[in-house]
DNA sequence: CATAACAGTGAAGGGTGTTCACGCGAGTTG
DNA sequence: CAACTCGCGTGAACACCCTTCACTGTTATG
């Protein structure tokens, strides 16, 4: 069906000369955002349409709204981010998931430093009243379905803990000892309770909690770092941030080996 | 000097009738600015203008720029959340520090979910390249000279955190167990050690550092829950936040009055 | 080849920050 | 009291922003 003439290349992919073109200019539409980002600029439809040689109206064939704008280069971020922390990570041997969740939280540690704004943009950005929920924490392991947005980050780390303590089986509180509200929360949870159930067994509920005790005090040591409100020297050291992924490892059963770790999360002294 | 005639009731205070006017008008600004910012809406130079019933350059007799209303708003906005902790923290008595902690990080963090934008303009804004380091936690207690920005929001805790301190006398770790990076901080910092050391003596070092680490604990369950990057239910329940306080407690020499200080952390279960 | 889809443009309407020249009036001064 | 300064506010104007619309040229398709 409507095939023709210009389909010659269609072996490596069904991508029509158009699509490719389109997709190029996708591309570039992020590629100048992010320039802008790092810059320190805003990303304005005009801003970025200007970089491209375009007037702002066109970029309206690509992007339905300045928000759009926003959510696509988010999107991409996303993805660097992890790629970065994917990369800290494979230095370690599979068979060391404790190097390798330090390695890739010290790499979100170290990005997020590094790109502070980026970092504003997709981390701490308002709660959207109304908007869907971000979190995707409740399907744990790997999602079933929308593998966009904040998913893919916490399906990284959620994939590396699970590997983690697979191999640790570090204590986790059981059933009875958490905060009623808690176990509520997931009893209720539908289907991530059943997946999570069959991953875990009955300690299901206690490494789900780990978890995201764990997310709060790698999120908050490193937000509280990014926006400065704690002592630069603090910062530029490092020691706070390997203070907390002390207390971390700690809890996830990994003191015993705080000194090989503690280098993986960068020692500078 | 330049004294005659309309100086009359400079009895309570050296405020001529225009700079009565002027503080009215300062006032006002604030007052639209948070009003809309609670609205919802953008504070910009314009709209408050137009709510004030003037027109937008008459703003820049008051206020430098648009960024300079941030700040002024901003400043604001510091008072009264401290004023609302303050008020948590009144409610239980001097000889009870531990209450009054809890009681005031609830009310911070009740703050923040009811405020996220205001909360967002003031604890999650961007670094400011070059500008001066926001954190004033070198000087600890009492700040000796501006008490201006986020000085007045550390000295709150700063301040509480001692008396608990003072009177619990919980363990704190020796200096020699401490990152030697950490040490080398206060070492370096000049007049904020010499307060430090008389207050705290050879502990010192140690109450400052789980100082910071308590703060850091809190700012980031906070910052998590306001922002959204955890399941919704456990931010309602408000579970993940007393596991926080439960955790900072522990630290801190409460885990033995836990039960009373759950409940004041606000448990609905 | 004719036609429909696409990509891009220019104009226009609405929002924002900011500067400038100007005027009005209250406060100050001779 | 007259004159004057200075604070406060206005209107016009420039620059930047988002967005929609009608319109055109190019490109691919049938």
């Amino acid at each position: 069906m409507t095939t023709d003439t210009s389909r010659e290349l269609a072996a490596g992919g069904p991508l029509t000369r158009r699509e490719r073109q389109r997709r190029a200019t996708y591309d570039e539409i992020v590629d100048v955002a992010r320039t802008l980002l790092r810059g320190g600029h805003e990303v304005s439809i005009r801003a970025v349409a200007g970089d491209m040689g375009l007037t702002p109206p066109a970029l309206y064939r690509y992007v339905d709204s300045a928000a759009a704008l926003d959510d696509l280069v988010t999107q991409h971020i996303f993805v660097d981010v992890v790629a970065t922390m994917a990369a800290a990570r494979d230095v370690h041997p599979e068979d060391d998931p404790a190097a390798r969740i330090v390695a890739a939280s010290t790499a979100f540690r170290a990005w997020a430093l590094g790109n502070p704004t980026e970092f504003r943009m997709v981390f701490a950005s308002p709660p959207a009243p109304g908007a869907p929920p971000k979190a995707a924490h409740t399907k744990f392991p790997l999602a079933a379905d929308c593998p966009a947005g904040e998913s893919i980050f916490t399906d990284f780390f959620g994939e590396l803990f699970v590997q983690l303590w697979q191999q640790r089986r570090f204590p986790v509180p059981s059933r009875e000892s958490l905060d009623p509200a808690v176990v509520a929360v997931w009893e209720e949870a539908g289907s991530a309770r059943q997946a999570t159930a069959e991953l875990f067994g009955d300690d299901g509920i206690g490494v789900l909690w780990l978890f995201e005790l764990a997310w709060a005090r790698l999120y908050g040591i490193v937000t509280l770092e990014v926006f400065g409100h704690v002592d630069p020297v603090l910062i530029a050291s490092g020691a706070m941030f390997r203070a907390v992924i002390l207390e971390i490892g700690t809890t996830l059963g990994m003191a015993d080996e705080w000194e090989r770790l503690r280098d993986i999360a960068g020692y500078s002294g």
